[in-house]
DNA sequence: TTGTTATTGAAAACCATTTCCATTAATAAG
DNA sequence: CTTATTAATGGAAATGGTTTTCAATAACAA
């Protein structure tokens, strides 16, 4: 059964099924904690909130999980500097609230914002169009994000 | 003496002393090779080059002193996903060619882009201020990557 | 030249993530 | 439903980039 890109449409079952992978109780807890969080999610923070609950989801299958998860587009991965990934669901049930990230390097506080962000978008659609023929590359995704101090962390100085 | 946010003008020496770092010979081969080299370079990298030139220059000191340098704003520090940070001159001593980055997923090699980066750092700036504004941050980076797959790594499914 | 103290290297510690491997369980076939 | 196949699992161990420790060194000011 192909495994590879599986960009479809329909949510979790069919799109884990489509694509040869199991569905098993872990992978249900790990995209059912997901999809109620808001965002930015560590290995860490998963598996403190998922283990109590199903006590046999070990560390090592939230991370396998979530790599699957990344691998199908189903999830986002971060890097905010902070020395873990943080993950994300790329699209609730309900349809995606896209935004992008506001980090601050004092207190490692990232803000989701999105102002601005259908500028955003629409440049960067242009520019994916633009460097995909330039460079023959095929995007499939990018990074907008913006460093700096929080109001607290830049009083302290 | 200060430490902290010392953005000035000059080059090197004035940069270092004005915030009170000494100037090494470790640090002045790190900073001479950065400025030779076309970017992207992790510590290791860095290490190689290093080393056999200057062999009293360690590991360590490599990673002291990217750390300094980006606390100073003279380098900027990158993650394109495969598990080793990167480093980057800020701005060469004949002034900066800024650009963002295109990194295949498949080979993790990074292309420097500046095509549509007028357009960017336009979008950049406004949003900078808004954000600024709106969460009270006082920004001083961003980053702006595109992730997919390179011609080659397309190519073999 | 000398005193102060930032800087250094080597080794050890750190810690997020990955790998190993024997066991378990999801799925398909009968 | 039962059984066979093999993906998935978890705990422990390994990995590997980065950081810390600490005694020795070297920049710099006096």
């Amino acid at each position: 059964m192909p495994r590879g890109n599986c960009q479809g449409q329909g949510w979790w079952h069919g799109k884990f099924r489509g694509c040869g992978y199991r569905l098993t109780t872990g992978r249900e807890a790990i995209l059912d904690l997901l999809s109620k969080s808001e965002g930015h999610l560590s290995a860490e923070d998963i598996y403190i909130k998922v283990h109590p609950r199903y006590p046999n989801v070990g560390l090592t299958t939230i991370y396998r999980t979530l790599d699957v998860l990344s691998n199908l587009g189903m999830v986002y991965k971060f890097d905010f500097g902070d020395g873990r990934a943080r993950y994300e669901l790329a699209e609730g049930p309900r349809g995606a609230h896209h935004h992008h990230h506001l980090v601050c390097t004092g207190c490692n506080r990232v803000i989701d914002y999105a102002d601005f962000i259908d500028e955003e978008i629409e440049l960067l659609q242009q520019t994916e169009k633009g460097l995909g023929k330039k460079y023959n590359f095929r995007i499939n995704n990018h990074v907008i994000q913006f460093y700096g101090l929080c109001d607290k962390c830049n009083g302290k100085k």
